[in-house]
DNA sequence: TCAAAAGTGTTGGCATTACACCCATGA
DNA sequence: TCATGGGTGTAATGCCAACACTTTTGA
């Protein structure tokens, strides 16, 4: 009997594929296995991450962070992949795994698993209406609600691992324009670390680094126009940036 | 009857608890969780990993690095301290999650998704014997053959991560007796990152980072004594050590 | 003409590197 | 006495942080 109610909540996964499981089964006999995924993007100057909106359980109207179940035939990279292009338009610049989270508990309706992501995004892109979730946000990280199940120590996560990538990657290009002045992306890195930096010895060390491009085109505006730069290369390296 | 194939096989697993699924079941629905710890020691002068011969499957008589699946009631860390507790006599010292590995097809045997550690002990320990395995052994780590399943790429993702964590934090006194010279923790350090360093300079670094209290009792040996020391703290903590 | 952002060099301090000789011991 | 590792200081270099004024534009 308990058999069959395990058997039956098994094929009710298979069937709803990415959605974590409904309810605690008693009948659970081992974790499922998840992924997370932290979408982040820079909007009108702030670091923003996609949340939705639960719609069942004990945790509905929580805002998390979204994910699902992995599938049998895919890996845990392409599991992520879903999950961020099934939000966003365009599939998104870069993708890196976290951290894996499996406290029994963490989510109520179920033993998980997840391992989190974290995903750049160049601009907030089209957000794909879905009736898994009730709502969809963009929500400025550094003020975020609590989240649903452990999604604030995820949030924590993601944003310790960007900050620390900023200084030694050239991740920043997922979160630009491809051709930005290099005011915007000195504003980027004092968002995301939370302090000022100094002009003059951060143009200095970018510049010196020879990552970017100058274009010949300018930004013009209300003040002194801006010259406009791209990055040389625009995929993930490690590169002494700061 | 797939159905209750797949709960037979469900029960099975929890029957047998920490060992990995026997054989791939056609009527798997989801991925199982598991963990795989790198457990690694100074001895002899020489970085070592932990590993043991796979008794069955494909890659039967292969080294792999001693691993199980996640258990209902524990957590991913409790069931890897319960992994590295049941290979080595004290509990270990550290232990920290590594990544997660998730491709399908990385273990012949079921779909598993498998999330790595890497843990530091102080001196190889007893090495409890398992009907689990066929083997165990300590191999050096920078001459190790090739494992089983995927676990090559667990392997470098270990090495790398102490390596990284070695020049930041003090988690070297993992690989240390309580009192040792100078000259040891040297050469822990040259064995791990692979290149040599200027002694005068180490020692001033190390020195001034007053890390260390210095004991009134040196080592004796067909050389010059050496004064011991340990560590102030013996916990885990970040500080600049190179 | 004003407000607002863009652009530009120099200096001092600190940290890192490179480097060579004497010492204490057991065999 | 010899082989082996223990113990010590200084000088040159490079890196980073601090710092203020002029320029260009649109309103």
């Amino acid at each position: 009997m308990r058999a069959a109610a395990g058997a039956r909540a098994a094929r009710a996964d298979r069937r709803r594929s990415t959605a974590a499981p409904r309810a605690a089964s008693p009948t659970q006999t081992h974790p499922y296995a998840a992924v997370d995924v932290v979408i982040l993007t820079i909007d009108a100057g702030e670091l923003k991450a996609l949340v939705v909106q639960v719609r069942e359980g004990p945790c509905a109207g929580q805002w998390a962070f979204p994910g699902g179940l992995v599938q049998m035939h895919e890996s845990l990279d392409d599991a992520a992949r879903r999950e961020l292009s099934a939000r966003t338009g365009l599939g998104g610049i870069y993708l890196e795994q976290l951290c894996t989270f499996g406290d029994p508990g963490r989510d109520p309706r179920a033993r998980v698993v997840s391992t989190a992501y974290f995903a750049l995004v160049a601009a907030k892109d089209m957000v794909a209406a879905s009736s898994k979730y009730a709502g969809v946000a963009w929500l400025p990280v550094h003020a975020l609600p609590r989240l649903a199940y452990d999604h604030d120590a995820i949030a924590r996560a993601a944003l310790d691992r960007l900050r620390a990538k900023l200084s030694y990657t050239n991740l920043v290009y997922g979160l630009l324009p491809d051709a930005f002045a290099l005011g915007d992306l000195q504003e980027v890195y004092e968002k995301i670390l939370g302090r000022r930096l100094d002009r003059r010895n951060f143009r200095k060390k970018i510049l010196a680094s020879g990552l970017l491009r100058r274009l010949r085109t300018q930004r013009r505006g209300p003040h002194r126009p801006a010259a406009l730069y791209r990055f040389a290369q625009r995929r993930p390296m490690m590169v002494e940036m700061l």
